[in-house]
DNA sequence: TATTTTTAGGTTATCGGTAACATTACTTAA
DNA sequence: TTAAGTAATGTTACCGATAACCTAAAAATA
């Protein structure tokens, strides 16, 4: 492997005079400085970053944990995240936790071991609380990202889940809808917890009673098992004639359950959530839907953890934003009239 | 920050008593080891990876370069990476290079930067070659997923792309189609040649006769701009009765413009096309797919990374795996009878 | 008991860079 | 002409871990 020594060698310079160039620091004759390039081109020298994070104590890695890597809405944050991450010079590594805590935690772990110079979580809930805290007493800065985790102060970007669910609902109502129920992630994620209170919302203001027993609770991630939520949908008597999933995830998930049974949507079944799906709306934009604003939930969370990370002896005081959501209005409610 | 040193002096040993005790090293008596765990757990100690990887020079780390994070087929296939990696004790970083020969250089300079112990990557196309090259004199092991490019030898994981595309045209040509177009990706990437002659074979061997007039070469990635494909299209004449594309994200593509001129899927034009669209064909099992095993992809692919850097020094033979496509068929294709 | 072997642990140098300080060679003003 | 200032470069120590070598004490063997 070539290493600044073997540069300095053959350019008959000290190593120290080869940092400087690389890095642009310090007083170089030109002459000096053109030799070093020369010979820095013809051994083909890449610095080892290895080295440098040593000494630097940085690495300029960050590192994105999200929660279901085939999820548009994670990869369109990604991708946001990415960009602004490029933008100030760090590269970035990604984790997928898969919704599960212990691979969270498996995360944690290699977050500390690879001592990135700080993180990006969209947390599994909030029992996710130890490990935010690890993160804390490692002194690693960390924004969350679409989900609180009570118990830790952060920064945090956040949409607006309540408002979002809420609008949900009311286009329901305004197509005719007054049996609505809802398909929900985990109550320990707080976006989950804030969209069913804006589907609560939604009913209230419109003079429509809640009954739990229109609501079920799942995972928020690919369902394996249909067979609790089939059992869901049979004791709903009446059966609603419209369904909130509280993501893009149990949308597709409740649409392939009814499928399986010969439930037709929107014509026996009207469908609403949270969430687009990405390019595959395109396919047959079916879906209406809250769509958030996936690529600034990351450009944003990744810009705020940017300034905490260059901050760091500064007290910032901990930011917090809320993206709102639209509602984007396609095929999958039916407009029923009165029985 | 915790080192070493201060579980050392904390337990009275020296520094390398406490390096035997976390890697499971040399000799060390039962007390020992029990004082300096106990001192570890005390002060939450967690070793420095960037000072192991100097001093090993190994970071333990592998780089998957995919050329377009939304498509589902790269997210299963990264899936299935990152399993085989974690098994081997690898952690992975992920790159997107976009199609983009310009991004691909990028991350192969990040490559080299970071000091990844091996990649996995998907190729831009044929122009790739000096990016292979350059990883190779670097000493970087790498497997190449998806594409070849022509002028580097290596280890490799294709899919059968002729033959699946042979595939896709007789199964047009049984459902009574005889006049078949085909959208593909740019012919410097190995699989849409092959995929090419898949399809000139499959007419050929129904007597259908070619013409390259179907035929339209793009890009594998999202198109910004469908005003060129939708001109060739209008070229047609007599127009096609079905369309065969190159990949899925093409036949998205190829969907939405003839959503937007009216021509109705199946009804008035007929798609099939290669990789399946993940989670999203569960909403509507719609096209009509050569399905490629997109988690073996990256399974097999890094189990023969990791394979090669484990045998650096042996001098293996390049291997390659063919991984034969699966023909699912759902509903995106009409029978036609002869008019 | 004396000698060899084994066990448990310590010392030192090193990985490839960079910060801080030191030195040399020119300029420039007095 | 000379002291002082500046520009250009070199020296040394260190980041946190580990490999290779070394040593003292205990155990096994002669």
């Amino acid at each position: 492997m070539v290493t600044i020594y073997d540069i300095a060698a053959k350019a008959s310079v000290s190593a120290m005079t080869v940092s400087r160039v690389i890095n642009n620091t310090g007083k170089i004759s030109e002459k000096t400085r053109a030799k070093v390039k020369r010979v820095m081109e013809e051994l083909n020298y890449v610095p080892n970053q290895t080295a440098r994070s040593l000494v630097l104590q940085q690495t300029k890695l960050l590192f994105l944990l999200i929660t279901d890597i085939m999820n548009p809405f994670y990869t369109t944050l990604a991708r946001g995240a990415e960009d602004a991450a490029k933008k100030s010079g760090y590269r970035l590594l990604f984790g997928n936790s898969d919704e599960s805590l212990e691979k969270e935690s498996d995360y944690v772990t290699t977050i500390l071991i690879a001592r990135v110079d700080g993180v990006l979580v969209a947390p599994a809930g909030d029992p996710s609380l130890p490990h935010m805290e690890s993160l804390r007493m490692h002194n690693v800065p960390f924004v969350l990202l679409d989900r609180e985790v009570p118990g830790i102060e952060c920064d945090i970007v956040l949409g607006d889940s309540k408002e979002g669910a809420r609008m949900l609902v009311e286009h329901l109502v305004s197509q005719g809808h007054r049996r609505i129920a809802m398909v929900n992630g985990s109550p320990s994620i707080s976006s989950a917890r804030l969209r069913l209170q804006g589907y609560q919302d939604g009913l209230k203001l419109n003079d429509l009673s809640y009954n739990d027993r229109y609501v079920y609770e799942t995972s928020f991630g690919p369902l394996n098992d249909l067979s609790e939520m089939e059992q869901w949908i049979d004791r709903m008597d009446p059966p609603p004639t419209a369904i909130v999933a509280g993501n893009n995830v149990l949308a597709v998930e409740v649409m392939r359950l009814l499928r399986g049974r010969g439930i037709s949507v929107p014509d026996d079944m009207s469908i609403v959530c949270f969430d687009d799906l990405g390019p595959y709306s395109e396919i047959e934009p079916f879906l209406t839907v809250a769509a958030q604003q996936a690529y600034q939930f990351g450009y944003m969370g990744m810009k705020m953890l940017i300034e905490r990370i260059q901050e760091r002896e500064t007290t910032l005081p901990w930011k917090k934003i809320v993206l709102p959501a639209d509602l984007i209005i396609r095929r999958s409610v039916k407009e029923i009239t009165q029985p």
